[in-house]
DNA sequence: CAGGTTTCTGCGTTTTTTTGCAGGAATACC
DNA sequence: GGTATTCCTGCAAAAAAACGCAGAAACCTG
């Protein structure tokens, strides 16, 4: 087993369980246990996963705080959510994805608004119930408890069943060569299944995750309609993407 | 168990009930009084509890709050909910229906039982979202802004596909004449399918419900395995229930 | 393709972390 | 004031991690 392979076994587990042992690790990919503590090790130092003695934990595990670089980011991705709401017209459906960008949206939404909106998200959910028109269609199955997202062949069935006007997507990483990728395999599918079901996919992203890849893809630019960033759309960080033919906003 | 997971547990537990005491907690996850002794330590050095003698309270709790009204009823739902959980073993599929009693159930489940939950209600599948081992299912569909569950005809589809081993149903009223009666007729729907679908039907109420009827009937008597109250299941009220040979716990 | 270099992996040893236990001190409760 | 918890300290065993090293594999490179 090739070491790449490995980490992104490892990865997956982790993001899926919540919680790898190195000791079970090694037994299932049967090497030393030096071999998956160096892994860790590095996944640990790339931000990919929590060390802890025993094993490794996902990022999300006790992501219940950070208050700086959420605070930091948190006036950009108000900016993107404000652009986003431009595109949305009442009575539209749509669909959107999970992440803290379409947190700050489902925040940002005029309360007049009147649409439905469709999700698998469930901090995303909460937010969208709070308001007091909109319609929340909730996409059901197995939650995934790292990523709070249902995740499974049920939601993508459904997630195929309708044809929303719209769809928002968070967006982990996008690449002019690679397209949208992303480091979770079930998010990817979930989110393959949403920009193939949609009319429309506008991606939301701050510019710190442009020009950056991930291990998997989910699509390449061609499949994208609009891009949103905090930038500027003149901005020349963008200029890739308008030559590919998506609308930058 | 990993200690960072077990501290997240513990701090879980401190922000949920306001108060943690160390004698339960090292039955609960089974570890050495000392271990559970240098958690709090930790996480009391860490700002994120305050230690006292005896086990540690939330940040919170210290401000103002003395315990409000809930408490009361509260800790017969906590009783109800200790009762509920003896009847539920490792494996098993869990249906259960929203409402504050489930939300209880939901917070005392113990950290090492394994078992699926299968539910619509929001507020009780955050709840589940936080154990450790357990797998959640969510049934989707579009949510109801005010009971926060969802409804409608998928969910319902949706149950009837499924095949649980036990049905938690929190019950708004219930009496010997009438049966399960509740107020809301979408969920009403819901719970008509829970009950059609599941092996074995456990009513939870507390005994300010019982000989209490609402406007929509849910099941007759003869649809419910099992009753749980905090009352002793000898309480003279439960005898209409016994006698119509109703297990009651 | 041959030779050299870098990277990767497993093994033995040492060091650190974690955990439980015992006995005495401190504290709460009656 | 006495008793029963609870707490702290030191300690020891077990588990895990870190370290150094050497053989093996992969990868340049001319």
């Amino acid at each position: 087993m090739l070491k790449k392979e490995r980490q992104a076994y490892i990865l997956h587990q982790v993001n899926l369980h919540n919680k790898v042992l190195s000791s079970s690790l090694c037994t299932e990919i049967n090497v030393s246990e030096d071999t998956i503590r160096r892994d860790l090790q590095e996944l640990s130092e790339e931000g990919k996963i929590i060390k802890v003695h025993g094993g490794a934990l996902s990022h999300s595990f006790n992501e219940v705080s950070f208050p700086i670089s959420g605070v930091y980011s948190q006036n950009q991705k108000r900016l993107i959510a404000q652009k986003a709401i431009s595109q949305i017209q009442n009575g539209m459906f749509i669909l959107t994805s999970g992440g803290t960008t379409i947190m700050e949206l489902a925040r940002t939404l005029p309360p007049q608004l009147k649409a439905t909106f469709i999700s698998g998200s469930i901090p995303v959910i909460l937010e969208y119930m709070h308001h007091p028109n909109i319609e929340v269609i909730l996409i059901g199955d197995k939650i995934s408890k790292n990523s709070k997202i249902t995740v499974g062949s049920e939601a993508i069935a459904k997630i195929k069943q309708i044809k929303p006007d719209l769809c928002f997507l968070g967006t982990n990483a996008i690449d002019a060569e690679h397209g949208i990728t992303d480091n979770d395999w079930e998010v990817v599918q979930l989110k393959k299944a949403m920009i193939e079901s949609s009319k429309k996919v506008i991606c939301l992203s701050i510019a710190e995750k442009i020009n950056t890849v991930q291990p998997i893809r989910v699509c390449g630019l061609s499949d994208i309609d609009m891009l949103i960033t905090e930038l500027d759309p003149g901005n020349p960080l963008l200029k890739t993407f308008v030559d590919a033919g998506i609308h930058v906003l």
